[in-house]
DNA sequence: TTGTTATTTAATTTGACACTAAATTAAGCG
DNA sequence: CGCTTAATTTAGTGTCAAATTAAATAACAA
């Protein structure tokens, strides 16, 4: 899914969309409106995003409603710390030996 | 810059790259024996990882040495937040309302 | 300088994907 | 049912990017 996420992610229009649901439900003729693409096209963008994990569909009538669906990106946020807090934890504890050896020192003094 | 990064996360083996160099700074051909393409493909890979400014290479005689850049990875939450912390904070303002309520319901008492 | 190692650059092929137009599904209304 | 609206699916096309081979650069050692 994280693969997904960030796949979708990749094309700058998707993040527009995003962007544009971020303060509530749009339909997806509603989003195709703010751009000079055709209806498909963003209906194509919009199933990328769902099978995403980062936008819902709630379906009333004819219409869709598109909105942001915020665990999407809470799992994505956690895949990228996982690229560096590793690195984080290793300065920490590179801090705590230096700490602990200053602190020998002392005692030997 | 955030175009780049996202862009540059979006292939699996640049991924699998920042995952290998997390720990700590690797050659380019000591990660290119971790894959089973070719050496100018992991270089190539690096370059776009380098332009993203998710890694950052040392150069000490013929080698390179390639490592994470924290500062390109801070960047990039603090992007994703954008789609989604709103609502959070939303969530956050309605938490505070309902403390503040409840701590006037104990004053009252 | 010549050779060797480490790595990148250049040129080319191949495959993926964003777009469009046309056809299709699905819901509601006369 | 037939019509309209909302949206998706399908098929075809053009563009871009990832991989390869071959050539070039860069640092060092003999």
């Amino acid at each position: 899914m994280i693969d997904k996420a960030i796949q979708a992610l990749t094309e700058p229009r998707r993040r527009d969309i995003l962007h544009l649901v971020r303060y509530g439900e749009l339909t997806s003729s509603a989003i195709a409106s703010h751009f000079d693409v055709t209806a498909p096209a963003i209906s194509q963008h919009l199933k990328v995003l769902e099978e995403a994990g980062l936008v819902v569909v709630r379906r009333a009538g004819t219409k869709r409603f598109y909105g942001i669906r915020r665990e999407g990106f809470t799992e994505l946020m956690h895949y990228i710390e996982s690229f560096w807090d590793d690195s984080l934890m290793r300065l920490k504890e590179a801090a705590e030996e230096e700490e602990r050896r200053k602190h020998d020192h002392n005692q030997q003094q």
